[in-house]
DNA sequence: GAGCACTGC
């Protein structure tokens, strides 16, 4: 074995073995000067010390493993032309004496900028000011308001600038949301009387958007998202002198995780600060993760808000409810017994215990009748929209000029309250507004009131809040929040660990501050290994490995790749971008029935809803290329969101770049001819939804009246009977090809609905579902995906798909351990033939009549109901 | 005929 080949093995094996721990910062920097990029988190190489374990290895995995390793090295030639922003990811904190001068005259130079005179008369204002000693880890809570993530990283940085140290401080502060990021970056870079990013002291970094600051000596803002992409190529994020995390209590997954993360960073990275900002509530348990770190409570608000509960608003409008219609009424356990889950049955036993208690409080302030009320109110789980009027007359009549903002949770309160609005006697009366009139301000004598969905509750200015819930609610409110890593799916996480190299899968996760349950954990690496995403050992497959580096979850990823390799990826990456974002549609209050006509023609009769958007998104790009006002007119006229268009676009041009640095496909340009051969293929395309969203299929009971055409009924193999909800285009379908849906996203709301389907034929669900199997079931031949989609079938032909399929995955396999576009020219060449094949069987099959199958017959079915 | 929001070098 020659020298190199022995490195290369000894590098992969190492990386294999690692445990946990996180790669040496030397190394990282070291690879990173000689222009290297360990740019998907690949340990640095090692030297030879480890080779006594290769010669034990079995010959195949070897060959494998050198096979990856080939991959990894062109992966990294690839690269290049990020080396720019790795070149800032890996900069060393490497002291620089003259910069260090530079940026303490720029900081006295300001005591004279009469800009940053005046708002340091604001700073000095804020309760975070007088403030400004950090211990190695620190909690620091407070409300919003108190001015806690402008100025404690400021803090931070001017202490640097001040002994002379500029140099050696970076300041990376985590947000949970983009628009977070970017607009705290721009209110601290006015502070310091300097604009956003470009080399100065302060920027922001969220996806496929920065204005990176300089190296050194500055301030970042970014997403947290962010942070966990930089820990694959910098596990010690060595260019970090303090790491501020935000909004810690909110415990968004990825905070949770970046937690137990830095926790971890925290043994190997002995200068590196981290300070946490969380609400006043809970700030101890934060400290007490962190090994009962220091806290630092700052009170109070930048803004005078007054807050009113409940019982101040019904007291002060002598607000009672009105009688509701007195039909007997089910006992509430009854009526919510099927539908709530357990821990908000709990919450609601521990409320009814508290209230007389509660009640008894409120007697020395409120009357007898306010107190009726609120128990009146309470009965109705029903936001009461009456009250809401009353209030908003109450405002207009009494309360000075400004706007009305409502926050409501959900879509038919929000409907009612504009009805109601709408139809109320002056002084109330309400006109809609056009679009763009909704940021103006309203012309004199007209308030303006918003009516929003429970949006994050900052106010950017003075003013009163009025809290439609009693204080009892408000205060068993946040005990009831479940973190997020307990109640959303871990697969994507999962595979963000090994990645990572966090070590074991759930060893991992029991280090997090309230781990998700065992069974979860479970469950999501039994999902993983049906995708083939990990092997029995939990080590990512080739597949895994992909998908792990796709910002994707693992599903949407899949679907990415076979859009690669099946040649049809602009319209794949359309579907992607979108089910990985959000749905390109606007369905405005009241234009419903128009919405959905206009959605159902851009369907084209593709029973689609994944198609539907592959075409306005056509349609989008095509009215962009004819102009402005071509594209405005086009979103406007089809209920699009141009801004939503814009992001899908950027997300495609960042999974293209992907699939271009791992070998997939020849060109970075997504719209490059070799890669859209298919493109235009929709049963194709179709057959693409299924390689991703498989298993998520829906059964469609086919309407029995064929003159009277009645919505279908559709059925899951899990919940029985569900709905297709009504934003979809299938929703009122009466008529459908086949019986079979593929969806992605099913949620349990007023009933169990489909938010998104495409209607497969048997050949997409026989090649890119589960596993085939034929058999003899009462005494007919069928063949079965998976043992639950079955289909009547000659033994013949059951046979010949069954080795076409197997066929098909020996080669998908070989692609995706060696990535390598399809040679479509050389339609000799087995691959193509393969794929051709099937491409052909998947095309032509015109109608079920023409199948050389049928649908088994509903009734043996029966385990669906 | 419709719960909400957020996120990825």
């Amino acid at each position: 074995m020659d020298e190199s080949r022995e490195q290369h093995i000894a590098q992969l094996l190492s990386s294999v073995q690692r445990e946990p721990c996180i790669s040496s910062r030397q190394q990282v920097k070291e690879e990173a000067a000689c222009g290297h990029s360990y740019f998907d988190g690949d340990d640095p190489p090692e030297g030879p010390q480890k080779m006594g374990k290769v010669a034990e290895m079995e010959p195949d995995k070897k060959q494998k493993q050198e096979q990856e390793e080939e991959k990894e090295v062109k992966m990294k030639a690839k690269v290049e032309p990020r080396e720019r922003d790795l070149e800032y990811l890996f900069q060393d904190l490497v002291r620089k004496p003259a910069l260090d001068v530079e940026l303490k005259s720029d900081f006295q130079a300001k005591a004279e900028n009469p800009k940053y005179l005046e708002m340091l008369k604001f700073r000095e204002t804020l309760p975070s000011y007088g403030m400004r000693e950090v211990n190695r880890v620190v909690v620091i809570s407070g409300e919003t308001g108190c001015g806690k993530t402008t100025q404690v990283t400021q803090f931070i940085l001017d202490d640097y600038i001040q002994r002379g140290a500029g140099s050696l401080c970076r300041v990376v502060c985590t947000q949970p949301r983009r628009i977070s990021a970017i607009s705290v970056a721009e209110r601290v870079a006015a502070e310091r009387a300097e604009s956003v990013g470009e080399g100065r002291s302060c920027g922001y970094q969220i996806r496929l958007q920065s204005r990176l600051p300089r190296k050194q000596g500055s301030v970042l803002y970014c997403t947290t998202g962010i942070i966990l992409q930089w820990l694959r190529s910098d596990p010690c994020l060595s260019s970090i002198s303090h790491l501020v995390l935000d909004e810690v209590h909110e415990r968004s997954l990825q905070s949770d995780v970046l937690l137990a993360v830095v926790r971890d960073l925290l043994h190997s990275r002995e200068d590196l600060k981290v300070v946490l900002m969380s609400a006043t509530l809970n700030a101890e348990k934060f400290s007490k993760y962190f090994d009962n770190c220091p806290m630092i409570h700052i009170p109070g608000y930048t803004y005078p808000v007054e807050e009113y509960l409940l019982e101040d608003v019904v007291e002060m409008l002598r607000f009672r409810p009105q009688h509701q219609d007195r039909r007997p009424r089910f006992p509430r356990s009854f009526l919510q017994n099927q539908w709530t889950r357990p821990e908000k049955e709990a919450q609601e036993a521990e409320y009814r215990q508290s209230w007389p208690c509660f009640a008894r409080s409120l007697r020395d302030r409120f009357s007898d009748d306010t107190i009726e009320a609120l128990e009146r109110l309470d009965e109705d789980d029903k936001i009461n929209l009456d009250l809401i009027v009353a209030l908003i007359r109450h405002i207009v009549m009494n309360e000075d000029d400004g706007a009305i903002l409502v926050f409501l949770p959900g879509w038919d309160n929000i409907s009612g309250l504009n009805d109601l609005l709408m139809h109320a006697p002056d002084p109330c009366r309400v006109t809609m507004p056009l679009s763009d009139q909704v940021f103006k301000r309203p012309p004199a004598g007209v308030r303006k009131i918003v009516i929003a969905t429970n949006i994050a509750e900052t106010r950017v200015s003075p003013g009163k809040c009025y809290h439609l819930y009693n204080g009892l609610r408000a205060s068993l409110l946040d005990n009831y929040q479940l973190p997020e890593i307990q109640r959303t799916p871990l697969e994507e996480l999962c595979l963000q660990i090994k990645i990572l190299k966090l070590g074991p899968i759930a060893s991992f996760l029991r280090k997090t501050l309230d781990p998700p349950s065992e069974k979860a954990i479970e469950l999501a690496i039994t999902h993983l290994k049906d995708l083939n995403a990990l092997d029995r050992s939990e080590e990512l497959t080739p597949l895994g490995f992909h998908l792990a580096r796709l910002p994707v979850e693992p599903h949407i990823g899949k679907m990415i790749l076979f859009g690669a390799l099946l040649a049809c990826l602009d319209p794949v990456l359309t579907i992607a971008a979108s089910l990985s974002f959000k749905d390109p549609f606007c369905i405005p209050l009241g234009k419903e029935k128009l919405a959905d006509h206009r959605r159902k023609i851009l369907s084209k009769n593709s029973k689609s809803d994944h198609l539907t958007i592959v075409n306005a998104f056509w349609g989008w790009e095509d009215a962009k290329r004819r102009g402005y006002k071509c594209e405005r007119e086009f979103c406007w006229d089809n209920f699009l969101s141009a801004n939503t268009l814009q992001m899908l676009h950027n997300m495609k041009g960042q999974f293209a770049e992907h699939l271009w640095a791992a070998g997939f496909v020849r060109s970075k340009d997504l719209k490059d001819s070799s890669a859209n051969i298919n493109s235009e293929n929709e049963k194709l395309l179709k057959a693409v939804i299924v390689a991703g969203l498989y298993p998520k299929v829906a059964k469609i009971r086919p309407s029995l009246h064929k003159k009277r055409p009645m919505p279908v009924k559709v059925y899951t193999k899990a919940d029985g009977k569900v709905c297709i909800h009504p934003k979809s285009v299938n929703a009122e379908e009466t008529q459908f090809h086949y019986t079979w849906l593929i969806y992605h996203l099913k949620m349990r709301t007023s009933s169990i609905f489909l938010y998104d389907c495409t209607e497969v034929s048997p050949f997409s669900l026989l090649f890119f579902g589960g596993d085939i199997s034929i058999q003899k079931d009462q005494e007919q031949e069928t063949i079965a995906v998976d043992e639950w989609i079955v289909f009547q079938s000659p033994a013949r032909i059951a046979h010949l798909v069954k080795n076409l399929k197997r066929e098909l995955d020996v080669l998908l396999e070989e692609k995706i351990r060696q990535p390598r576009p399809v040679d479509w020219d050389d339609r000799g060449s087995s691959d193509c033939a393969v794929i051709s094949a099937i491409i052909d069987l998947i095309t032509t099959q015109e109608s079920p009549s023409e199948a050389p199958w049928q649908e088994r017959s509903w009734k043996a079915g029966q385990h669906w109901d």
